[in-house]
Order: C-alpha cells, then structure tokens, then sequence
DNA sequence: GCCTGTGAACCACTTCACAGCT
DNA sequence: AGCTGTGAAGTGGTTCACAGGC
C-alpha cells in the first residue's frame, strides 16, 4: 500500500530472465524479512548485496530486470520491495503443494514449518505403502497412487514434490504430469526427462554433500 | 585398476574450477553409475551429455580440467572414470557426518540412504532437546551441543549438516566451526557468516518451491 | 568412422562508472 | 551528499569446429 501512483506495476513480463536472478531474488526476499524483524524501513542496493556477499550493483541489476523499486538518495522500502518481488516469484498467493512419498523425507516435508512461511502448505500426500494410505500425518490426508488425478484436479493442485525412491522416481513423474501437475520438486537422485510444460527444480542432498566434499579436499579459499 | 601406465594420475591441482563445473561433476557421477547398473562399460561424451540435457562439449571441457581421461574413438570407460570423478571429489573415501538438529529435517537426514550410497554416513548427532540427548535415533547417538568439541575431535569429523531453526543457525554454526568443522552444509533458511576457511553449501527448500513458482507463474519455456 | 581434447568464437553474466533524481 | 538505474566495459562460461588418435 501508499506504492507511488506513477509507478507502473511493473513486471517486464518473461522477458527470459536467466535463473541465477531469480534465485537471488528469492535471497533477497529472504533477507527482507530479516530486516523487517529487525526493525528497518529501508535498506539499499549495497547493504542488501552485503549482506549477501554480492555487489550493489548486481542487487539492482537484478531488480531493474522486472521494474523500478528504488528510490534515488533512499534506497528501497522494505515492506514495499518484499511486496513487490513476492509478486514476480507468485508467492503472494499461497499454493498448494501434494507430497509423493510420504518415507523419511516425506515426513520431514510434511513437517518443515519453512514451507508456510513462504507462501507453500501440503494439501494432501500420496503413498504406494497400505498401512499409510488413509491415514493422515501432521494433520495431512495419505491417498493412495491411484487416486491422484482425481484428488488433484479436485484441489487444483499445481505443484508437488517427489519424495520416493530413486528406482521409482521417474514412473511416480509421468503420472503426475498425467494428473495435470505443472511444476515438480525432486528429490530423488536421478534425472527426470518430462515434457516442456512442466517445470523441474532438482535437490540431490548426496550431491550438495559432494560439492563440500570437494572444497574440503582441494582447499579453495571462499574468494 | 588397470589404469594405463603413461596416464597421469590426473587432478591438476585447485587450479580454480569454478562451481558449475564441479556440481556437473556430481551429475556426471550419478549418471555414470546408472549406466553401469545398466550393464553399460563405455559411454560417450555425447551420450553423457544427453542423458543430462547438455552438449558433448561441455562434458569434455569439464572432465579436461583435472585430465584426460577418455580414449579417443571410444569414450569413457565408466568404471574408470567413475573412479576418476570419485577420487576428484574426493568421495573416494568414506566421510562421517555430524548431524545438529535432531528435529523433523533431521531425523528425515538420519535415515535418507541417498548419503550412504555416495560414501557419507552420519556418524553422530547433536540437539538441544533434553528429552532427546543420550538416545539413539537410527542407530546414531544423540549427544548435548555442550559435547560438540570433544565427539567432533574425537571421531574426526569434517563435516556437518546444520538442520537447526533459523533463529540459532549462526550461533550453532559458530559452535561448529570452534570445534574444528572443514565443510558446513546448511538447512537453515538465513545466510550464515563463516571464516574463509571453513567451506559451506546452503540447501533452503523454500527457496527451490519459489523458483518452480516464478517458473510456473511466468510459463517459462524450459528450453 | 567415431570420439576425444582444445584453441577460437561466441554468448551471458557481472562489475564499473556515471547521469539523474531526492 | 546519497543512492538508484543503466549503458559500456570486462570477465567468465559455453559452444563451435577441427586436428589428432583409435
């Protein structure tokens, strides 16, 4: 609210902004609400990338990608900045995520209180395993596989996360894209082939382990 | 075994590979040992690339940075060059893992086999929960953050995975980084400070869901 | 013929530096 | 004076294309 009426809405549509942007998008975001909890109005390009370990500069490269946020001898405006780039990312409506694989890490998705925070709930969660099916865990209903097109048509579902085991991964994909699914979160550690429309982000914790693995053995130095 | 004889053994030092080559390297080592499972002995650049959605040429530039390590007319010789990738991240021998946070994340952490099967296993854990310290979960030992010091030196542990809330991450990491810790992989959602010697890779979940929103929202064409 | 390894060309991302606004 | 937004310059990463080995 009070956003300066000359100020256009912004959103530059897709005008192809490569994905390193947008996840530092999702760092500032991040470091936004961190300073609002600490009491802070404003913050500039410098303080924000500081924080960061980047350079101002980038911070408002970045930004000048979807619209003009700042404000010349000011800086930017917190809660209005925090605003504006959950409006590029589309977390300022909430979405609803279905869980397949409700296992270890399953669970432990059904449990990360980091989720809500940021716009995301589990809806519902899907299992091969019987005793589970029925059941419900963290407040969360478990269907069976078979029912999945039509529990996520019903809840409008968009994305889901996959959560089982790495043999089954790609089978347990096709049917949710058959089911209408637009985006997939996998965790599963092998590389899914899906069609065009349906987006992919992939988090593979064994390799995330081998890239500190590798830095220890060859000594980098952080810069 | 049966590496020729006039083959250096490879690893050009730290001659700063940049972090684009090395998670690649990871993928590589993935995709490699599924082929193997496959029955495959040999593979090809162009073949590796595909099955991952990028050129031969990238593979080979990559490899070329720490060796040769293919033949040419022929290609890789999986087992070898899995070996090669194995002893370049240096996950050719077994790493012990001290888990903090014991909570949802981290019991899911506990029990993911995906660690085991690239040569990490989680050696011990560590909460703040009294409830919790002294029982085992998984087999692995609970121990107070007040013993961090002496069971980090004691079993000799490099790296540890930070599973914790982010209100205590970077005071739990400073803990960490007193008792000795090489390599930090974070769960938490803040951007920690850590001295230059001390390696980290952050993992935040939220983060991943806001990409495949951004991504959905803007109806990105994956290619 | 097939495939690697690699300089050269190309492209993308980052940093610089400054005009212009507050 | 302070800070944004942005063209220009610089840097780094990817792709091309081909010489050389199997």
């Amino acid at each position: 609210m009070a956003e300066r009426a000359q100020r256009p809405d912004s959103l530059d549509a897709g005008s192809q902004v490569s994905k390193a942007v947008t996840s530092r998008l999702s760092l500032y975001l991040r470091e936004l609400q961190h300073l609002v909890r600490d009491g802070h109005d404003t913050t500039s390009s410098k303080r924000l990338g500081h924080a960061l370990g980047i350079t101002g500069a980038q911070v408002r490269k970045d930004l000048a990608n979807f619209g003009q946020f700042g404000y010349p001898g000011v800086g930017y405006r917190c809660q209005e900045l925090i605003g504006q780039i959950k409006k590029i990312l589309g977390t300022n409506r909430p979405w609803a995520v279905a869980l397949v694989g409700a296992g270890n890490l399953g669970r432990a998705l059904l449990g990360y209180r980091g989720f809500l925070q940021q716009g995301f709930h589990v809806a519902v969660a899907f299992d091969v395993d019987p005793a589970l099916i029925g059941s419900t865990i963290e407040g969360i209903q478990v269907y069976g596989m078979g029912e999945m097109v039509s529990v996520i048509a019903q809840h409008e579902i968009k994305l889901a996360a996959l959560a089982v085991p790495a043999g089954s991964a790609q089978q347990v994909a096709d049917q949710l894209v058959e089911a209408g699914i637009h985006g997939l979160l996998n965790f599963a550690p092998v590389t899914l082939s899906l069609p065009d429309l349906v987006h992919l982000v992939e988090v593979d914790l064994a390799i995330e382990l081998e890239q500190l693995s590798f830095a220890v053995v060859n000594q980098h130095q952080k810069n």
